[in-house]
DNA sequence: GTTGAAACCAAAATAGG
DNA sequence: CCTATTTTGGTTTCAAC
């Protein structure tokens, strides 16, 4: 028996409110923010201790706008590992980390083994990221699909405020 | 010709240094702030209202850990749309938008029309929002792919802060 | 661009109900 | 949990260089 990674802790309406409020607007003040989830300062703003010492909130941060600063590329890469042993994805991991172009990896079900997000400024820098990562990890296949248009985007998630 | 949507305002290196310092940490003091990027904090502060204005910077937001608050399940799905309209695609951007759940939204080159990420509570929740979304527009072919494992989540954007 | 300082406001901590 | 209060510290603006 492994054991699951961490008890969740148990968050109440109030919390939840807390929290969509947050990931929508973290410049919010403590005063309005308290008003807004219906409690008055000084408990709201040690639930939101709590929950950053907790870590449910695990960081503010600015969102920038990538096309903005030369970004204007976001692909989504496939990749089949060359072989499905620990050895191989702890190198992997070791290997995506390195990139900050390299926004997301997931470790995937099914056919296709992981999927990356990557945000460069454009095809050749594209090009030089997937002939640098394919040199440092085996991959027995690599499948890249170009976003067109970012049609949506967004770091709120849908937390359920209703309710107990 | 239907011209760019808008000129990239010039950002230097001073510039593309707060930012890299804001995604990662926007409750950075402007004293810290100023310092780090080797300014003083009357004209960084004054920078930093106008990345906000220019809507280089376009929130400040925190974010917060999807399995605390019960969001277990991640979801790609891929979309062929059943035609290639205009009115089809404003639909679609219609549908998608309504979603909290659907974190993303792309507009693909190739097989794929449409990529999505979703993110639910489990199975139940993401098949709910399958069901409900393809009733809602109408799709040739829906594939959902299914995260095992987040490895890497970053909303860093990998900025250039060398040289000019 | 710099420093220094004022005015304002929010955060953080405290005490009492 | 609430209100009230205080202290502390950051933001914002201004003046002078």
């Amino acid at each position: 028996m492994t054991g699951v990674p961490a008890p969740p802790p148990t968050l109440d309406r109030i919390d939840r409110k807390i929290l969509h409020e947050l990931m929508q607007d973290a410049t919010l003040p403590v005063t309005q923010l308290a008003e807004r989830v219906g409690l008055s300062q000084t408990p709201c703003w040690k639930r939101v201790q709590k929950l950053e010492a907790a870590g449910v909130i695990t960081g503010r941060v600015a969102i920038v706008d990538p096309v903005s600063i030369g970004l204007g590329l976001c692909v989504f890469v496939e990749i089949e590992a060359a072989d499905h042993t620990p050895e191989w994805r702890a190198s992997f991991a070791g290997v995506v980390a390195d990139y900050p172009e390299i926004q997301e990896v997931h470790r995937m079900a099914g056919e296709v083994d992981y999927l990356l997000k990557v945000v460069v400024s454009g095809m050749s820098a594209y090009d030089a990221l997937y002939l640098d990562l394919t040199k440092r990890v085996p991959c027995r296949n690599v499948t890249s699909k170009f976003s067109m248009e970012r049609m949506k985007s967004t770091t709120v998630l849908p937390i359920d405020t209703s309710a107990t």
